[in-house]
Parts: structure tokens; sequence; C-alpha cells
DNA sequence: TTTCGAGGTTTCTTTAAGAGACTCTGAGGA
DNA sequence: TCCTCAGAGTCTCTTAAAGAAACCTCGAAA
């Protein structure tokens, strides 16, 4: 498609923005999450202009986020996530926390996330994969890794 | 400064985007967190323009995710995570895991973390603020909450 | 046979990003 | 005292991307 932005660092975050990175693209994964799947509806929803979707969708499939599936035997289509795109719902479930957290006021947050595992109403916690403590900016000392260019 | 985005929707991901959703933004955070956090260093390490550079920190400080503090009793500053910004960082990680797990390649992550209170090598991993297990996509159902508009 | 709805394209205008030269300020040195 | 320098921005101009809105295509149903 075209040339990227971040690519050429040596960061993960930086090759993450290259892939979601773009206005718009973190919502069309919400939409696509929370069920809202064909072009007309995102389109609607987000209010974002019809060229612009057409191009981060195509980016999104291009990069193995989403998929196009086709539905009703015409060429009609919904954009489904996979597995890449699913293991991008975490991020989207930090941000909202921050969200919750910094910016939603008095009236409380916009959307509850109910756990399946124990039904219980919670929020995504960022722990240690070790030893299961929680994981937050002054916890961590960044080292160089193998793939540190 | 400006109109917002995507602040008119009543969810916390579009909130989140309209304070560090905007191109460089997300890298802008990752560089103070690491160390860089003077004009000049930022600009070159991220080959970003002066003028964008300006306009990000300029935002940043204004939502209250960055200060700006004087160094060495002239008018020079250095920029610092605010509390607000801090609790960013887990997102950063969040990118930065799945940057690693799904676009590192061959060579590994370009970047490890280690945890101050295990003092051992590992990556965040987002679970259920109420019974401790993994939080995924498939994990959890949307609901509603008070502050949905 | 025309109409309709989904899913895009195309064109044009407005806005934002990039590149790079220029400015301002106080410190330190000759 | 004057000169130079580094840090932290501004300013100007060019290029690229976003927004708005009309148009196109395909197959199904009326």
């Amino acid at each position: 498609m075209q040339r990227t932005r971040f690519g050429e660092m040596a960061c993960s975050i930086a090759r993450t923005l290259d892939v979601i990175g773009e206005p718009w693209s973190p919502l069309i994964l919400r939409d696509v999450w929370a069920g809202v799947s064909r072009f007309d509806h995102i389109q609607a929803d987000l209010g974002i202009s019809r060229k612009v979707l057409t191009e981060r969708l195509n980016h999104l499939v291009e990069q193995g986020v989403l998929q196009r599936l086709p539905y009703d035997a015409r060429p009609r289509y919904e954009y489904h996530l996979t597995a890449k795109g699913a293991d991008l719902v975490e991020m989207l479930m930090v941000m909202a926390r921050w969200g919750d957290r910094w910016l939603a006021g008095e009236a409380g947050p916009p959307v509850l996330y109910r756990h399946h595992t124990c039904g219980q109403i919670g929020h995504v916690d960022p722990r240690c994969s070790h030893c299961g403590e929680p994981m937050h900016a002054d916890d961590v000392d960044l080292l160089p890794g193998p793939g540190s260019a």
C-alpha cells in the first residue's frame, strides 16, 4: 500500500503503530469486536469518510488483523477479527480502562466488562507474566533484547 | 487547542485517543518513559518534524499526561510523565507485547522488561481485576455502563 | 425493467505533516 | 564587553492525507 512511517525502528511499539496506529483504526477494531462488522454500519457508527474507511479496512486485512468474509451469498462482506486481531483487544481494554479512570468524569464508565470466567464486572489489570504481581511504569526496567538491531 | 475528533463519543477508547491518539504521541510517551525527555533528543530519536513535536508536547502537557519542568536554571525544559501519564505505560507495554508476539520475527523482541518485584524478565499479562484469571477478547461481554450517554 | 441496498470509487476541498531555515535566550569564554 | 554556542522552539513553504459528497456496480426482489 504505502511506506510505513515508524517501521524502520527496532521497537515493537512503533511496529504495532504501523499496523493499527493510523487515525480511526483502533475504533474500527472496537466496532468489529463489539459486533459492528459491515461497511455501512461502521461508517455510520464512526462518522468516518467512506474513502478512509476503505483504506483502513484494506490495510487491516492486509496486515492479518481483520478478515473479510462474504455473507448472504451476494458480494456482501463482513469483517471479523482474526486471532492476531483478537489479540489486540487487550490493548483496547487497557485503553478503555485508562479512559474510564482519567476521563469518564461524574457519569462513570460508558461500558462495563463482564468476565466470563468469574461472571463479575471487572476491568483489565496488567500483571507480570512471571510472578503475577502488578506491572506498572515504575515496576520495570528496560533492557536491550535479542532483536535490538 | 483544537476540536477533538473522537471526543463526542461516549466511549473511553475514543476519549483516550483524543489524548494520545495522534500520530507520534505514543512514541513520544515511550521516549519520555525511557528517559529521552528533552526536545532535541526526542526530535532526533524519532525523526519527527519540530513543528509537530511542539504541537504534540503542548497537547500532552495540556492533557496532564506530561509536565514540562525546567532544568539547569535557564529556559530549558525536560518533559516528564505525570501520574496520569505513567498510567499510560501499561498501554505501551501491551502494545509492545503484541508487537513482540506478532511482528518481531526471527530476531526476537528488541526490548526486554525486567520486573522489579520478582527480578525476572517478563511481559505484561492482562488479567481480570476481580478473579485474576486471563482476560482476552473472548472472555468478556460488553454491557452498557452508567456513563453510556 | 426498474428499483433498492451494500459496498465501494472518484473528485474536489480543506487540513495536517514534513523539511528546513530562522529566532530567541541566557551562559560561558576571549 | 562582545562573540559564540546550545537548547528550545517558530515560520514558511511544499507535499500528503482526511473530509464531503456525488457517482458507480452488482445481484435480488418488486
